[in-house]
DNA sequence: GAGGCGGAGGCAATCGGTTGACTGGAACTG
DNA sequence: CAGTTCCAGTCAACCGATTGCCTCCGCCTC
């Protein structure tokens, strides 16, 4: 059962055919599924059971080295420290292990192609690049980097390899549970200008809710830090003292409110709701907990891998759009306008 | 200056060799600074001008089949979606890419042997193991896996291959914080008793509060989460009416039990402080923010790194232990007893 | 009986570096 | 001037899997 497996070299391909008393090539083109090759009942017997007796796994390296092809592929983020990106790393991981591969962590640079080259040569086969901090055109660019880039997570114009959940419906989600509620004015927290993820979210939520009849009014944050949800919250409650809701289009950026609405001695949600995109744990333990709508960041980082592997077999698919529905989670920092 | 990345082929070494009109080998012994090479300075100088003019780097596919050292180091962690392991990750794939190392990430299963010995042949040197739910034994039975193992943030009794931040000095800056307030009577939250981890900070805690003059009592959370903290905090302010503070050894405990707190309608901090061990973008938004030591994790995760080279190059070093001093962040969680 | 055909498997080049062994010539020694 | 020592590189065998092409053999056809 255990097969010593110290330190020792692990099996090679010969050493399977050898056992098997037939030529590397038979058992390379057996392994591989080869339709061109033909073997008896009995060999490919005698071979697969000396793959299982050896406890045989291919070397990836020199496989990489044939075919250049490593079985890997990177997930480059702007942070690691995210705790919505950590979703997405989650589910491509689970994803890329079911599928054989591997995945790699890398940061985003300045030089994104020369990041690419760098993964051509160790046997890393794509990118997945998540993070809203590039300009359209940079990403554009990437259409002919040295490895196939999937975007993951935002929706540029011009390019094909994107996954992203469906944002319009969750936007809604939220916007409805304001009109519910009975909220007729509200502000909507807008990310900077030029991350476009955020400025999608946060059109899709303004069309929606005055098409509800509400009145909705913005501040900028200057990221989508909540450092920055502080600051644009502190802004929102000296300006905007009549609203009764606000929609944050992240996680952070809500908690940045929360923490500005009791700096300012607001009750939330008496005097002020606060709705955000994305839920994380950390949701359930503000106070009073955030009510948010849950989106399906594991599935997203999944269809990326997904994405990604049709594009490294050929094909060239239609951008991936997660289809699970979001969910609404009704917490504590909803409620009806006073 | 563009040297036409696109889906061509990265150059070789035999193209280097022939533009700089020598043999391989020599721009290999050149590049890997063989000292038994030598050559003319001018050679030299053509052949790293071809270098630079073709862009070239190594096909590290091609040096892990030569070498089995394929310039990789698996982190491997319980999930990805803890903010304290994604600083670790961030601070070692900092310095791992500063040796010129990839990080693939892994999440860890049952049978750790079987996944060194995937990493193997993937060209995958060796594993950082985070994660506290393994047992000691399972831990020491990866001493000889088919790849080293570093265990991160963790001491295990008869294992030398770890990389650990000084708890100790964290918990007596916690304690001492406390005592200074005049806290007289703590609380604190163990961990479930199998995870040495928390149980060593505990333990940490307790003989310097104690030495302090304080009563130092103890509720156990079931695991790390903030769902944990919450039960456990119910379970402590239903119990211990009299306690004044309350010391977490992890950031999610005390975030649930700041939960707890607000539900019970006890005020934090008159009525009860809380102080916990490892700061996060978090503390700061949790009402009131959060008292926290803060430690050095992304310095263990560049440690981690530098303790496997280590093992790697042939080395046995002693355990790596950050000596970077943790940080008392005082914040609003925390004030004198009432 | 010669030729054809298909099944079962073998041969060997190749991917791109690495590394131990080796060589041609200049310089130096005695 | 023969012999030795360096210097500056060269040669070629790997590492382990993949894959185009070849062979051998038995059997079927005409």
């Amino acid at each position: 059962m255990t097969t010593d497996r110290r330190l020792a070299k692990p099996p090679t391909m010969r050493q399977v055919a050898q056992h098997a008393g037939v030529d590397v090539s038979v058992v390379s083109r057996l392994l591989s599924g080869d339709p061109r090759l033909s073997v008896s009942e009995a060999t490919k017997q005698r071979v697969l059971a000396a793959v299982r007796l050896l406890d045989y796994r291919p070397n990836l390296a020199a496989r990489a080295l044939r075919t250049s092809r490593g079985g890997m592929a990177a997930f480059v983020v702007p942070e690691f420290t995210s705790p919505v990106y950590s979703r997405v790393i989650a589910g491509a991981h689970r994803r890329a292990t079911e599928e054989g591969y591997s995945i790699v962590v890398g940061e985003v640079t300045e030089d994104l192609g020369r990041l690419a080259q760098d993964y051509r040569v160790r046997g890393v086969d794509g990118m997945l690049l998540a993070g809203a901090t590039l300009s359209d055109e940079a990403v554009r660019a990437l259409g002919d980097a040295a490895v196939p880039v999937v975007v993951v997570n935002r929706l540029v114009p011009g390019t094909r390899r994107t996954a992203v959940v469906d944002y319009t419906g969750a936007t809604e989600l939220a916007a409805d549970h304001l009109r519910d509620l009975g909220h007729r004015d509200v502000v909507v927290v807008a990310g900077p200008r030029h991350l476009d993820t955020t400025r999608d979210r946060v059109q899709a939520f303004t069309r929606r809710a005055t098409a509800n009849g509400a009145r909705v009014r913005q501040v900028t944050a200057r990221d989508l830090s909540g450092d920055a949800g502080l600051a644009a919250g502190q802004r929102l409650l000296s300006r905007n003292r009549d609203a009764t809701a606000v929609f944050a289009p992240t996680l952070m950026l809500a908690v940045g409110v929360l923490a500005a609405a009791h700096r300012a001695g607001v009750s939330v949600p008496d005097e002020l709701s606060i709705i955000a995109l994305h839920d994380a744990e950390l949701a359930k333990f503000t106070w009073p907990p955030l009510t948010t709508v849950s989106l399906p960041m594991t599935e997203l980082g999944a269809a990326a891998v997904d994405h990604l592997l049709a594009v490294l077999s050929g094909a060239d698919p239609e951008p991936s759009i997660v289809t699970t529905p979001p969910e609404l989670v009704v917490r504590g920092s909803t409620g009806p306008p006073r």
